[in-house]
DNA sequence: CGTTTCATTGAACCGGATCAATTCTAGTGG
DNA sequence: CCACTAGAATTGATCCGGTTCAATGAAACG
């Protein structure tokens, strides 16, 4: 999730109990089950949230590139146990906010409620997007949004991992990249 | 999308600015190209957001029933103007909280602003319920989901307006429906 | 009534899923 | 440096379910 720098300041205010971690990659920092209790900004690297099915044909909710905060927010507000983990797919460099003390942060001023609400939104609109482009979008519209939006994601991981963001196996995936080659 | 009567509560505080609508059936609340400047909350009947295709295909994001809270909330937060429609399924009442006096609520104390984060933090929740039923359900299993938790929806509506919320078209779910009625 | 919209059904089509085999690649250890 | 191995990517064959186009039947509404 984009953020405009109001992660930042919440960093600099909690910045005696902030957290941070390196992770290797593959690493699973959030896995199924657990309680998810911080909110995570990455400093390196690129992390993953994801649906982990039985078998390991799991869908990716979401990549996360330096800059972009990332949560199981969905858990953290409902106090529930995660469906999602969260991966690095790199090494990777976070600074990790316990969801105590930033919940405390908001409940603390009127300034901090509003970044609370910030953050809040921004995980609407991110969440909103990725409803427009499964509901609109063929698996080949998508991938060809994520060649022109996001070509680092391309560049950087494999294909397997960009069919789960697709929502789609691997195999179709090659099989669309061939189209696509053909047609050009 | 269900509130927590906080809306009861901002309702009241509005109560000087507050508008009351009724609409008749199949009337537009917000058309494509406005600018969506308020929030809604359904007194009575159903009301639907969707987004609208060129031909009439058009994929419902939602259904309001009574009680329920609705706004393009994507629209008000960007300033942008709406990508989506809001219709009255039924003869409708509802209550209307235009934009500017509810985001200056917000903006005057500490409580009000907490209010705001709630409506955005269920705004999210809502976005996210979309996001899984969307992307784990196969189109027989989101029709099954929605027999089961919502049949209010279903005995209530037209197919047509049940297969663009299931993203599907009007003659798959005659399909699905037939398919299940023989295998019971 | 008659008209229009909705629902159903049939036939052909299409693209992603699945199962399976093969190739390619990267990493490992001898 | 090479041989081995495991995972990733590609390709083929087949299947399946939703789409599309078209026709018919049913229901709603003026």
């Amino acid at each position: 999730m984009k953020n405009n720098n109001w992660i930042e300041e919440v960093i600099e205010a909690l910045s005696d109990v902030v957290e941070y971690r390196t992770l290797a990659k593959g690493e699973t920092l959030l896995a199924i089950g657990d309680v998810c209790n911080y909110v995570g900004r990455v400093d390196q690297g690129i992390m993953r949230m994801y649906y982990s099915n039985e078998s390991n044909q799991d869908i990716s909710f979401s990549f996360y590139l330096p800059g972009d905060v990332f949560t199981n927010y969905e858990g953290l507000l409902k106090e529930q146990v995660s469906t999602m983990e969260i991966q690095a797919m790199t090494a990777v460099r976070v600074t990790l906010l316990p969801k105590k003390e930033l919940f405390a942060l908001y409940e603390s001023s009127f300034h901090w409620q509003k970044i609370g609400r910030l953050m809040s939104d921004a995980m609407f609109l991110h969440a909103k997007e990725r409803i427009d482009f499964l509901l609109f979008l063929t698996p080949e519209q998508r991938y060809r949004y994520l060649m022109r939006e996001q070509p680092q994601i391309i560049q950087l991981l494999s294909q397997k991992d960009i069919a789960s963001y697709l929502g789609i196996q691997p195999q179709s995936l090659s099989r669309i990249k061939k189209r696509l080659a053909l047609t050009n």
